[in-house]
DNA sequence: ATTATCTATAGATCTATAGATAATGC
DNA sequence: ATTATCTATAGATCTATAGATAATGC
């Protein structure tokens, strides 16, 4: 039985590095997709070779995996420790929609690799897959939730709210970049949201 | 001045084989994006060399270009020689993604590229581009059109609509190609679109 | 001693052109 | 005579590996 030897570890600025490089990999991504992004590109971004950069992601599809789990790391900061129940996490979707419009080049990314994984050779098919079916239930539950509170409606179909709420966020990021960001997507989200809630009780 | 000799002509069957070609690029570029897909691929799927198709498309950008046009052709077919107005139209969009669900080369075609398209240097950015503001203005125009027959309610912002109802078709589509097919996407979208009208009178 | 980075390069593409041959249309 | 198609190939990528050198950590 041999000893296992424990590894140094790596440099101080290593973590920085990574970072420079995911940051500067979401940009060529979100620009060309995963097949029209190269790494030599990624790679001059951040001002190093190309075989540098695979010394840090060992080849190109580990890159987009790390990418898409950065990505997700910095959403949920946003989101914070715990995750809003009912219709809270509506409005919590709806202001996180609101933060995007903040960071072009991570709603670009989306649009851009949600469509090309689509294909199911795709490298991030399965990263996608998982992820709709996540957040579908997670709305699905809040809107359970919602309703036994009184907060929405009691006739809602949880399944066709969620499929119609992520289609909003996903739909209107779309249009978003092809316009220049030149409209507020959380006002027809906002819209949406609202026309589920429980109406007020009528004056007349 | 001379004399413009009048050219021959295709071969009778060169409509067919340029049909083929693009039925072919439609499945790659659906697959692999535009930058993903490759002329050869496509010449190999109809049987012929990678040469053998760029004299029937001259570059890779006209191939693509050719795609889109092709694609429109079909969707006009559909929906046929007069555009329906007001709340028709709203329930021609319904039809036409029940008819698009018979089609996933075509919607996961429009998944794709529409993503990969956001990027400005994209040869099919100003396509999309083009597309999104004319398909808005159709359906600003039958909101327009509903409210003033009485079918929408009175209350209706008809660019938010617009945004809104393209949102839908675009998102629901991208969740339906997760899913396998696994949805019938006719129902949320008519239940958004059942929003829209004019209540019947209350029988209280 | 290990980690980070570089140069050089193998091997596999990919688009587009050159130039030849086969098939078709008037 | 023109159109359609092929083979061959130029020239430009692109990913990943090999192997050397420089920088860092214990």
């Amino acid at each position: 039985m041999a000893f296992v030897r424990r590894p140094r570890g790596e440099y101080a600025k290593t973590a920085d590095r990574r970072a420079e490089i995911l940051d500067a990999a979401i940009k060529v991504f979100s620009e060309a997709g995963f097949h029209g992004g190269s790494l030599r590109e990624i790679s001059q971004r951040v001002g190093m070779s190309q075989p540098g950069l695979l010394h840090h992601f060992a080849n190109k599809e580990l890159l987009l995996e790390a990418v898409l789990t950065y990505r997700d790391d910095l959403a949920m900061e946003r989101i914070g420790s715990e995750m809003p129940t009912g219709a809270a996490l509506l409005d919590a979707l709806v202001a996180l929609t609101d933060y995007n419009a903040t960071t072009p080049g991570l709603v670009a990314l989306f649009a851009v690799l949600s469509g090309e994984a689509t294909a199911t050779d795709h490298p991030g098919h399965g990263y996608f897959r998982q992820r709709y079916t996540w957040v579908r239930t997670l709305v699905e539950e809040a809107v359970v939730t919602g309703r036994a509170t009184g907060e929405l409606r009691p006739e809602l179909d949880p399944t066709q709210v969620a499929r119609t709420m992520i289609a909003l966020l996903d739909g209107l990021q779309i249009q978003w970049l092809y316009e220049d960001s030149g409209f507020d997507m959380t006002v027809p989200l906002t819209a949406y949201v609202d026309s589920l809630r429980t109406p007020p009780r009528p004056a007349q």
